[in-house]
DNA sequence: AATGAATGAGGGTTCATTCAT
DNA sequence: TATGAATGAACCCTCATTCAT
């Protein structure tokens, strides 16, 4: 049975998988060209399909835009709750958890500019969506002032310093390209030795730290 | 007279004034809601104005745009003239151009998030302001490697290090209202200040420097 | 008093004369691109003047083209007396009120596609010039049936034949040019040849006639 | 099977039927009113369509007319081919060709002063069908020189007949009627005879010609 | 599930026309 | 008289969305 289950996948299999596809090619398709300018001919032409026919997946082009913003959130929370597990403290955790985001995102959803058009949504999936940004953003400034106050963070704005490292992700998909110099992963490690001397009480130390790897050893 | 003739405005001058305003008006526009969001009516209805009338100042929508594009390269390139008469060494140089074109962009244009409009200009205009900003990204870049040289930035990937000050700086439109807690002077230093860390290879010199002081005084 | 009247024109006969060549600049205009395709713009700019300059001369676009239908029509009828009065059969009449026709309406106003543009008119200019215009044909065919009853046109429907003559006459504007092979006048001797061939009975003695020319010689 | 096929229209059949209707709506209009004061929705309501619907078979506004003129030319050489292959000197091949052209010029398209509109087409379409439409007339004073060296054509200058030809022709959608007193084969046939009248040597032979009898009999 | 046809709303642009100066 | 500014209507075109097949 399970071999026949993976041989053939059933029909709602099927429909998941092509939904999946189309989640991702219209996430794609934001991030290169935002919301606003790519077509639902564009991204059907992409999928080889008619434009017609993603009305069989999504009820609207706005439900796929809210449907990237909410697995950008999903991905947020996922690196949130690995960050709390795993981080020895403030500064620790908030790289754990940036590097696990944006790795995640680059390889799922071509990153995420898709936060750029948040004035795109409709208002019912902006109250939400937005809210849980803002839950999330709150979350990281909280790692913030939990590094200062372990030692592990530079006296700073935690707003502020938010802002900088978000802003930084969110212009990834600006200008990375999946077939250039870095891999995801070469990218997010190289990113987050930057963000790490931004915050870093002791800069040289942190040169030594290994993002993303087994063990951070913070000062 | 000369007082008059500065009291009364000719009628060349009040024309400039209002395509001046239509200008700032736009390039706000389109950094809240991106280019293609936003209808000349939008813009027009900001300005007290009909949409026809807009083409008294401008010939079409892309032509705002482009002039939006264009006058950031201005500051930009201000920017990096003034950086390497008065910056001391390649972090300082950077550093001093960074903070005067972001204190400027967010003065003048409510900073540029139309650079993040690239795809939607014109190809002739592409082609043109999309080399000028490669050449400004390329001189952020020489300085980085000129403070590597002369040990005033640490070693690192020169590329990666502009793409993560530039995400930075273009996000700031997203977040950053006139009305709110920091002036763009003081948004201006703080964020220096953090570019400075990452940059340093003696972080506590770094927070010594009086960066966004007398970097902000433009011509 | 004269001397001065002449050397000194009134300010009637400035507006006078500069209406006059506005109805000609229309008419050029019309003829070349058509009515919907000639902007007020277009005729200001020929005269160096402003779109908004022309109101002074003319209430509105539509009364520039029933204008310059009507001065059309004020040719046709000199035209139609001028051949009653000294034409010597039906074919010589018809000849030379084409002939008288066409010249004027080359000289004075680029030749009238004008005409073409019938339906352009509003509904009053319609009835009325339509009407005027249908007297005209009507008093053609009434030299075709003078002439076909003298014997000096040859048998022939005498609509057919009138549509045939004004086709190519309004066909004038499309490919002639003053600067061109031909004088107006060249234009239209050869032309009348043509036509007077077209309607003989004597097509030899045709040959012989001089249209234009001091004294008509019919058979 | 076969007569299943023929009765039931494919889709493509159906496409290409309402493209058709399209093409032949719009020539019927701009005949009548011009190009420019032809709107997409006119053309649409008198299909029982919205202006978004021809989007479905011509890409824009500017396609419809260049199409119309290109079937103009494809007409207009499938004259000449006939007159080529059939008439029997210079003069004979000129009037055949001019039958032909005409009558199924009247049956197709309304006729054709779309030919007036060539200023209308835009310049990648103008350089081409102006071209053709001068190789055209070229070949239609090939033919007049061919006559007047066999001596069927009278002399006279090729390029002025056959402007007065065109001319006459592509008048007739100003006046004639499918309702009217001529059915197009007899207008055609009448209006021949005055051509050819104007251009033979012996214009008692040119009446026993048979003009527009076998001529209109097209492939 | 997929598609071609059709639509209605909306945006950019042009242009005749008006008006204050 | 002449003009620059402004407007509103109309047009071409795009596109998300719906529906019958």
């Amino acid at each position: 049975m399970a071999v026949w289950r993976n041989a053939i996948p059933s029909r709602d299999e099927l429909h998941e998988a092509k939904r999946e596809a189309l989640l991702r090619e219209a996430a794609a398709a934001f991030n290169r060209n935002g919301f606003h300018a790519t077509s639902l001919d564009d991204i059907a032409q992409n999928l080889g399909l008619t434009k017609a026919a993603l009305y069989h997946y999504f009820p609207n082009k706005q439900t796929l835009l809210s449907a990237c913003f909410a697995r950008a959130m999903e991905v947020a929370f996922a690196a949130l709750r690995h960050a709390q597990a795993d981080g020895v403290n403030g500064r620790d955790k908030l790289i754990r958890c940036i590097s696990f985001y944006v790795e995640r995102m680059i390889d799922e959803l071509s990153c995420c500019v898709v936060l750029l058009e948040e004035n795109a949504l409709r208002p019912a999936d902006h109250a939400l969506l937005v809210a849980e940004r803002d839950r999330f953003e709150q979350a990281l400034r909280s790692l913030v002032r939990e590094g200062i106050a372990d030692g592990s963070i530079v006296a700073c704005d935690p707003k502020l310093v938010i802002f900088a490292i978000l802003g930084s992700i969110n212009w990834i998909p600006k200008w990375f390209r999946h077939s250039g110099d870095w891999s995801s992963g070469e990218l997010t490690k190289s990113l987050m030795e930057l963000f790490d001397r931004m915050l870093s009480t002791h800069p040289a130390a942190a040169l030594a730290l290994e993002v993303g790897g087994s063990a951070a050893q913070g000062p």
